[in-house]
DNA sequence: GGCGGAACGT
DNA sequence: ACGTTCCGCC
């Protein structure tokens, strides 16, 4: 559809669609409060509160005002807008947090981060308030490229400031726009809007990402930045200007950032596959185990997070650590994959140099897309089945399965490349799902649950845990003794996959392959058979080409991605005979079920390349969220 | 205050 | 799909 073939994102529907994201014309509620719970200025009338991304609303009736201006609905009143919010819990995008008043909770998990990584919310329980979105350093994200496709297609427009040209008028022009009521009331939030315009590099966004805090770190297994462990926090969090919460502020080049620092994306989301996951979308091409990832996958991965950080200017948590993963492990000797490895250790790539590079560094790479596939959110049910179900019986009636989505992440190269990336995992005990550990927590640790909810889980995660522990521990062989050299990871795979898959897998970019974009995929491809060998082995086994594997990988994907949806079938059967609580706590769940769905952002795989949407749309979508102050 | 159905609009 | 509006119920 829309641009197919270009891209290679899929994104969920809600969480992507042009409509639904963030930019998007018609800007969606949960959008919105997003957007007045990263500036200050609002925090007087709503604001982050403790849990992770649980927030209150401390003027209803402002909020409300604010959301009929910006939707030109004069006559928007909290009684209004909370039955938009009701509406959000059977999507999963939020839930509420009983016991409070005015205070609900976004399921981050996921959610958003795609769209929106760096969402501080409330840093967890530490934070409260505060939130800052704003990433550390000072950057101030930008907005993607107009769109998406632009993006992706071209891998210039990232670059290239004139993307954002047409971005910035877009949002300009919304910016005026008043509803046509006469309320203008919006003009606050546009204004900040306007501010945003700006454009700045594109390059310079992205390495302004930063890591800014990582409250949960700790919760975490994996993290990046080996550098940071914890990272002191140091100035982190700048809170941009009331008004303009992206001024300009060109990065300090150099610095920056900690190129290192990826996407936070992942981390945020409690969603584990991403956070970590990174690899496993990525991986799949490389390692299965764990927390293979390849370095360039990651690579992709995490630019392509960053964009949406910048898109989005999200806060800086999720990124947490990317920066140089280094991932021990424990048990087995061998890394993850040996892609990754020597990419690690080694040679930075030729991407890399994008973002990790320094400013002058040049030119980005590019960024190349790919396509992953994630899925999200598992479709809320309709109530309205439900009382077909009176008639009908709520069985499975209609399956709207939207969770997946692809998502590529093209820019992820660079990020890691940039020295060695070290990255580190926390020790893995538990296997199965790495996405699960990785994750975790964060937001959730209040809600005990785990139960269910996960309803989403229950999407994805079909079989995993047993597959996985199995699988891992392929994984570790093959990675590290490469004895079995076979399957090293990519066959099997499955496991790493599995968990992973579901939360993100890459395809090949086959789509895009052909041709014109340039896949990304592709480029890693050339590069590690290249030169590099892998450390690997002698084996050979690694030395599977990475398209295979990916292809492999791929095909596992996919089926994956059916069992998921069956799941999801579950799960909506669940809902509807009830569990109100496990969904409201669905959200955290992903500690335990992790994989579910989370996935989150991003990195799912794609299924079927058909259904890939092209990584234009994510980027579209993140460029629009900016726009979507304008409204009316 | 909060929930969720229903009709309706886009 | 995504609300908006209205409304009854707890």
């Amino acid at each position: 559809m829309k641009t197919p073939a270009d891209t290679g994102f899929a994104f969920p529907e809600w969480a992507y669609k042009p409509e639904s994201s963030p930019g998007s014309r018609q800007i969606q509620l949960w959008h919105f409060i997003l957007e007045l719970l990263r500036k200050e200025e609002y925090h007087d009338v709503i604001a982050w509160q403790g849990d992770y991304g649980e927030f209150v609303i401390k003027d209803p009736d402002e909020v409300a005002r604010l959301w009929g201006a910006r939707k030109c609905k004069p006559q928007m009143n909290y009684d209004k807008l909370s039955r938009a919010l009701r509406y959000y819990y059977n999507k999963r995008i939020l839930h509420k947090t009983k016991g409070k008043r005015f205070t609900y909770k976004f399921n981050f998990n996921k959610l958003v981060l795609v769209n929106y990584p760096f969402i501080d919310m409330g840093s967890g329980r530490g934070v409260p308030q505060s939130a800052p979105p704003v990433p550390s350093g000072g950057t101030h994200f930008r907005f993607p490229p107009s769109t998406p496709s632009e993006v992706l297609s071209s891998t210039e427009e990232l670059r290239s400031p004139g993307m954002f040209s047409s971005v910035g008028r877009r949002m300009a022009r919304g910016s005026v726009s008043d509803c046509s009521d006469g309320t203008s009331t919006n003009s606050e939030l546009e204004e900040a809007v306007g501010a945003e315009d700006r454009v700045g590099g594109p390059e310079r966004a992205f390495r302004s990402l930063l890591p800014p805090r990582m409250p949960h770190e700790s919760l975490f297994r994996v993290y990046g930045g080996a550098p940071n462990p914890g990272l002191p926090r140091p100035a982190p969090r700048v809170h941009p200007e009331p008004l303009s919460p992206f001024p300009i502020s060109p990065l300090p080049g150099s610095g920056g950032l900690l190129a290192p620092t990826l996407s936070p994306a992942l981390s945020m989301t409690p969603t584990p596959h991403l956070s970590y996951t990174p690899s496993p979308s990525m991986s799949s091409p490389m390692l299965g185990s764990h927390f293979s990832f390849n370095p360039e996958d990651m690579k992709h991965y995490l630019q392509a997070h960053t964009q949406s950080v910048y898109n989005y200017h999200l806060s800086p948590r999720a990124f947490l650590h990317y920066p140089n993963i280094v991932i021990p492990q424990p048990h087995r000797p061998t890394p993850e994959k040996p892609a990754a490895a020597h990419h690690l250790h080694g040679p930075p790539m030729p991407l890399s140099h994008s973002l990790s590079q320094q400013p002058g560094g040049g030119e980005e790479g590019h960024q190349h897309p790919s396509p992953f596939k994630f899925k999200l959110q598992p479709p809320p049910l309709g109530r309205k089945q439900r009382e077909a179900g009176s008639s009908m019986a709520a069985s499975s009636s209609s399956s709207s399965s939207q969770s997946s989505f692809t998502g590529s992440s093209q820019m992820t190269n660079s990020l890691l490349s940039r020295g060695p990336p070290n990255i580190k995992v926390e020790p893995i005990s538990d296997i199965e799902s790495e996405e699960d550990v990785e994750v975790t927590d964060i937001s959730e640790e209040d809600e005990k649950n785990h139960n269910d909810e996960n309803n989403e889980g229950s999407i994805f995660t079909p079989t995993a845990g047993h597959n996985n522990h199995h699988q891992l521990n392929n994984h570790h062989q093959a990675n590290g003794n490469s004895s079995s050299p076979s399957a090293p990871l990519p066959q099997n795979n499955n496991p790493d996959d599995d968990p992973d898959d579901e939360v993100f897998k890459t395809p090949a970019t086959p789509p895009i392959g052909g041709g014109g974009g340039l896949a990304f995929p592709l480029i890693s491809l050339k590069s590690e058979p290249g030169s590099q060998a892998a450390p690997i082995s002698p084996g050979g086994t690694r030395c599977i080409p990475l398209k295979l594997r990916f292809k492999r990988r791929w095909s596992k994907d996919q089926k994956m991605e059916a069992d998921g949806e069956r799941d999801e079938a579950e799960d909506k059967k669940v809902r509807a005979e009830g569990e109100e609580e496990a969904e409201r706590r669905g959200s955290e769940v992903e500690n335990g079920g992790g994989r579910g769905e989370g996935v989150i952002l991003g990195l799912m795989l794609p299924p079927p390349p058909t259904q890939r949407r092209a990584s234009s749309e994510l980027q579209r979508a993140t460029a629009q969220l900016s726009l979507e102050n304008s409204g009316c």
